[in-house]
DNA sequence: ATTGACCTACGAAGCCTTTCGTATTAACCT
DNA sequence: AGGTTAATACGAAAGGCTTCGTAGGTCAAT
């Protein structure tokens, strides 16, 4: 297994929508993009769609006309492995400064806070263990 | 003033000694550099800071031969925004759930969780306040 | 069958990042 | 002064990402 790239921009956008919305065509991508961003070619979400699809990024079921792609990576592990690489890139592996500089951006509502605090002690109890 | 553009992997290898180091010359932030990565080329890493100096990421001292750099932005503005990028782009905003993969990712030792602990607290003391 | 709508495939351009070779300039030493 | 060492400047290539125009295929309805 071949370690895997960082998704680029472009395609974590696509991803971010296969991920929530499901296995989906080229056009049910490109009109949910362009919502977000006006003015985003359906040629453009295409190609990206393809080269992913190259990289195995996605899979694509080519049955009917308009083909069906869906994701090949998850979210959660895609998630762990981009907090991973920024964790070493920019915060030198500390997770507390990290976590910090999170919640000094966000200044995270009360819930949040209770959900994280919650978190750590799931951690503390079972977590230390390798 | 425009809004900055995420420092590249190659140009935040370069902040980061900066940071770390002070004002240095290319050569020393070439053997710190090379280190970690034989092999790096000198004057791969001098076109680098060159460029970083056209973008104004550093400010370079040309008073003696060797030139000086330093940098222009500071170590937790660029966390907090690479943070709080990566929060939009892959978490959709949702902090706790960037803190939970970061935490699963590192698990990170008993020390790391108490000061993320404590962290919590003061967030909640004055931080909840809009 | 022809048209129109919609789809994929493909190639190429533009831009950015990284890397490196070469040329030039400056400093030092004897 | 001449030669060696060490620095900067510059250009260019290679590769990756994004964007888009164009061509070609398929399907259905007229």
């Amino acid at each position: 297994m071949t370690k895997q790239h960082r998704p680029t921009d472009g395609e974590l956008e696509i991803l971010r929508v296969l991920w929530r919305e499901g296995p989906s065509t080229v056009r049910d991508v490109h009109s949910i993009l362009s919502k977000a961003k006006p003015g985003t070619g359906y040629t453009t979400v295409l190609k990206l769609m393809q080269i992913m699809a190259d990289k195995d990024l996605v899979s694509r079921d080519e049955k009917n006309k308009a083909h069906v792609y869906s994701p090949r990576i998850r979210e959660d592990q895609t998630q762990k492995q981009m907090v991973g690489d920024l964790l070493d890139r920019v915060f030198g592996g500390s997770a507390a400064r990290m976590v910090m500089q999170a919640l000094a951006t966000k200044k995270a509502n009360p819930q949040e806070l209770a959900e994280i605090r919650h978190m750590l002690d799931e951690f503390e109890q079972n977590g230390g263990a390798r």
